[in-house]
RNA sequence: GGGCGAAUAGCUCAGCUGGGAGAGCAUCGGCCUUACAAGCCGAGGGUCACAGGUUCGAGCCCUGUUUCGCCCACCA
């Protein structure tokens, strides 16, 4: 573990490089050991909860989880460290058609479909599935750093949430909210079930438009109607026009009679028809199609079904009678150019819809279906949403909220499958009454009949899911952790469940527990590849977050996922920026080993900083000033859900203020005999890494973790400590402003070294020359650490002096920058720089000059910003005097 | 067709209520300087998609245009 450098062999107890792997194991464990995710329940505490979106029991960790759980971790984390009563629920969903479809694909390996098992058998044999492969995401979860409170896992199929399913179903029949009605549904013949809307994807699919001529009755004329799907002409029941539309008024008396059956048919007149669509007319298949069964409706039109429900054309059909639907359309195809009723064919390219599970083509047809009203409902849900009793990150989703919740049908609730929450209705087979209840019935409560039979189609997965926020806090018992965690904080998921889940979450919880499920809603990006693209198999541009993890540790990734986070529609991931974090992650790592190199040295007493920072150094008590900065924009970052922002203030600070100027700084003095300045920049060190470590924690719970039991001190886990506050006494504004006077003074004498190539390792000698008088006080105080950072064997601080002919030239605010250079000055390169610089800054001034000089700025203006434009512009000036003088002096050289 | 969103450095993206254009990566130059070469120091690079408008002032607000993406409804 151990690795000894040439230079120090024995001081380092930490490893050189940061070693991932082990640590996030041994500390995962060690924290479910420690039961570190327990939710705690202290009365007066405030309470934060989360109810994680419940992935498949089927599924396996895509990085659309690996954003969505990093994201609640992450508030969890600052929220269990601000010491509030923090719960974070999991579980995993049953996932009916799913997990259906896995475990008959498994039984087909054996030769056997779910039929040969029945019912029963296959059910148990779903568990059995579930008890051995159902923990597979949660287990990827873990290896994420989820802090869950894993005890409380629930499954939406287990005992207790089925009570609840159970519960809210009779409830929602008792007041009528849920009724059994005929309807069009979109048929999988497949998967044996009614899919929801939005449970049909529609693909834009290249097909054929089909032009077939219906002869008139009478033989006296035809029309001709087009179609993509022909073999559906054998369910048809009418010819649709429209009712304005003057070529067809003579049909008003005129059937037409249907080719290949010889059906007469009648001719309706309905304004859904598009006059422009082919010839105008539409034939109408009340059975087979949505908008024809609600011209059916209106003109009272038989329905014809001519498929069954594996599209096998049935009996209705005639001779086509056991044809497949799509052999059985070529067949029709075929008799119909036979007998001279094709038209013509051309082709055409549609949106086809295609089952969400299985891609099978959906087949609209009729069917006896459970439906829920939600129009109630979703008025509720809208009301929440604009009373602000929700609120909905980003809020750009508002407006396609309500769209959508204006325009919502009733919710089909009933699937035709095995796997699911069997619906609690039974029907009597003596007098044909529903019964409804929690419990199982035994006799009928009309006649007394024990022939009851229970219903056998089974719930929407989404029906459970909707009651997730309450159900796994227990209801419908009376829990401590309903009063506790309900309604819960904030919902943390992807924007394309909006809809499927979001939605019907509000809706229940507003019906069932009379309030809202969550205050707030934050709806993540979807993650593309990096060329935008969806993630898919087939595209192979798929990042697997077990890769990351195993190539660039846990915290890297988590890392990266966070400053992707911005609060936007998409995120490009790109593989580079999570090694790029990893660096970081990598830097924060030697970081803690320098300062633990001296830490650890230290006389066992170093704690960190209590004292009043004001008589500490410069450094000192600049970073402090700076931690105080980087923590409010990382607790406001978090607060209002600007994950990139809680990265990138970490980042910036960490990196280029922390390591980049503080660490460098206070070598000094950590090297120095001077055990005063030694023991205080230890404290410093010590408290400014504490502060970094607990700011970090949240996004990368590991490395924190590992670092901080590293410190002097006793120390358990960083997880009980308490996320950083601003001390009011850290605040330095002045120290901020020293810090950057000298700042800019080593970035230009290091920028003026650089461009006359002199050795980064050779001494210089150097001049600041500054006019202000307390500024070349501060200069002559902090000379010493200026030579020290850049390598400066003298400083001169003068008020005034002339700059040699060969000497390297910069300029910080008022400060000249002086640096004799005996023939090192490229004086083309200088002077085509000083050119460029001039003209720059000739620019600027007449804009600024301009500006002053306009009396609407002069009026209108703030007084604040009036007097910053002066303030550049005398600056300005000042600068283009002091380039010209270069340019002449430079020109000297030439 | 309706709605929403995006367009900023070579790439990926920030830029929150309008006041001198930012980061990371990549590029170029120089360095093993006692935490880190997985590093350090420096440099170059932008008509903020286009055209108007409001304003003293616009990447940001308004109108229109172009290109791209998503969602909803889909003319059979």
């Amino acid at each position: 573990m151990k690795e000894t450098t040439p230079n120090s062999p024995e001081k380092y107890d930490l490893p050189k490089g940061y070693e991932f792997a082990e640590v996030e194991q041994r500390w995962y464990t060690h924290w479910l050991e420690e039961k570190s995710f327990a939710a705690g329940m202290e009365e007066g505490k405030p309470s934060f909860s989360i109810v994680i979106p419940p992935p498949n029991v089927t599924g396996v960790l895509h990085i659309g989880h690996a954003l969505n759980n990093t994201l609640q971790d992450l508030l969890i984390r600052y929220h269990r460290m601000k010491g509030d009563n923090t719960l974070w629920v999991p579980g995993t969903d049953h996932a009916g058609i799913a997990t259906q479809n896995v475990v008959e694909r498994q039984l087909a390996t054996e030769n056997l479909t779910r039929h040969d098992l029945g019912r029963e058998k296959f059910i148990e044999r779903v568990w059995a599935w579930r008890e051995e492969k159902g923990g597979t995401i949660i287990n990827q979860l873990k290896r994420m750093g989820a802090s869950c409170d894993w005890d409380r896992e629930r499954f939406t199929m287990d005992e207790g949430l089925s009570t609840a399913v159970r519960e809210v179903f009779v409830r929602l029949f008792k007041e009528g909210l849920i009724y059994k009605g005929d309807y069009i549904v979109n048929w999988c013949p497949r998967c044996h079930t009614a899919l929801a809307d939005d449970e049909v994807e529609h693909d834009p699919t290249d097909g054929k438009l089909y032009h077939i001529r219906y002869p008139y009755a009478d033989g006296s004329g035809s029309v001709v109607v087009a179609t993509t799907r022909p073999e559906t002409m054998l369910g048809d029941t009418a010819v649709a026009v429209h009712p304005d539309d003057e070529r067809y008024h003579h049909l008003k008396t005129i059937g037409i009679s249907l080719p290949l059956t010889g059906r007469t048919i009648p001719v309706v007149f309905d304004h859904h028809v598009q006059r422009e669509f082919g010839t105008g007319a539409l034939k109408v298949t009340p059975a087979h199609d949505r908008d024809d069964y609600e011209i059916g409706l209106r003109h009272n039109l038989p329905r014809i079904k001519v498929m069954d429900d594996y599209g096998v054309m049935n009996e209705a059909a005639g001779l086509y009678a056991g044809l497949d639907r799509f052999a059985c359309r070529k067949q029709i195809v075929k008799d119909l150019e036979e007998q001279g009723f094709l038209e013509r064919i051309e082709d055409y390219q549609h949106a086809v819809g295609k089952c969400y599970r299985c891609t099978t083509v959906v087949e609209p047809t009729t069917s006896k279906q459970w439906f829920v009203s939600v129009r109630p409902l979703a008025d509720k849900a809208v009301a929440a949403v604009q009373e602000g009793r929700i609120k909905i990150y980003p809020n750009t989703w508002d407006r396609t909220f309500y769209a959508w919740m204006e325009n919502i049908r009733d919710w089909c609730i009933s699937r035709q499958i095995w796997w699911g929450h069997r619906i609690p209705a039974w029907t009597c087979g003596a007098c044909g009454q529903v019964i409804v209840e929690v419990n199982d019935p035994d006799v009928c409560p009309s006649c007394g009949s024990t022939d009851l039979t229970q219903e056998t189609d089974v719930l929407d997965t989404w029906f459970s899911s909707a009651l997730w926020p309450f159900s796994t806090l227990g209801w419908p018992e009376k829990t401590r952790e309903l009063e506790f965690f309900y309604p819960t904080s904030v919902l943390i998921t992807s924007f394309d469940i909006l809809f499927f889940w979001v939605a019907r979450m509000m809706m229940m919880g507003l019906l069932i527990m009379d309030e809202v499920p969550f205050h707030d809603v934050y709806l993540h990006a979807l993650v593309r590849d990096k060329f935008g693209k969806k993630m898919s198999k087939s595209t192979g541009n798929v990042i697997d977050p077990l890769v990351m993890i195993g190539q660039y540790g846990t915290d890297a990734f988590r890392f990266t996922l966070t400053a992707f986070a911005a609060q936007g529609r998409e995120i490009r991931m790109d593989e580079e920026r999570v090694d790029g974090y990893r660096r970081f992650i990598n830097k924060l790592w030697n970081a803690a080993r320098f300062a633990q190199m001296h830490l650890n040295e230290a006389d066992p007493g170093i704690t960190a900083l209590t004292a009043d920072p004001k008589g500490l150094g410069l450094a000192h008590r600049w970073i402090l000033s700076r931690v105080n900065t980087t923590i409010r924009d990382v607790r406001a970052a978090l607060d209002g859900y600007n994950f990139n922002e809680v990265a990138s203030a970490n980042y910036q600070f960490i990196w280029h203020e922390f390591c980049d100027w503080y660490l460098e700084w206070i070598k000094a003095d950590l090297f120095s005999d001077n055990v005063q300045a030694q023991q205080q920049a230890k404290a410093v060190l010590l408290t400014v890494l504490e502060n970094i470590l607990k700011l970090m924690h949240p996004i990368t719970p590991f490395v924190t973790e590992e670092i901080w039991g590293q410190l002097p001190g006793a120390r358990s886990s960083i997880m009980v400590e308490s996320f950083p506050e601003p001390v009011a006494a850290w605040d330095d504004a002045e120290a901020e402003t020293v810090m950057n006077l000298l700042m800019g003074v080593i970035s230009g004498l290091r920028t003026i070294r650089t461009e006359a190539e002199v050795h980064p390792g050779a001494r210089i000698e150097a001049t600041l020359i500054c006019p202000d008088a307390a500024r070349r006080q501060l200069l002559t105080t902090y000379a010493p650490g200026i030579q020290a950072m850049v390598r400066a064997d003298s400083l001169h601080v003068e008020a005034a002096g002339i700059v040699p002919d060969d000497a390297g030239h910069g300029l910080f605010q008022d400060v000249e920058l002086v640096v004799p250079l005996k023939g090192l000055i490229d004086v083309a390169a200088e002077l085509e720089k000083l050119a460029k610089e001039q003209a720059k800054l000739e620019k600027e001034l007449e804009r600024i000059t301009g500006k002053l000089a306009n009396e609407k700025f002069m009026s209108n203006a703030p007084e604040a910003v009036v007097q910053k434009e002066r303030d550049k512009a005398a600056e300005f000036r000042d600068h283009l005097a002091k380039t010209i003088e270069s340019t002449e002096r430079l020109q000297k050289l030439r």
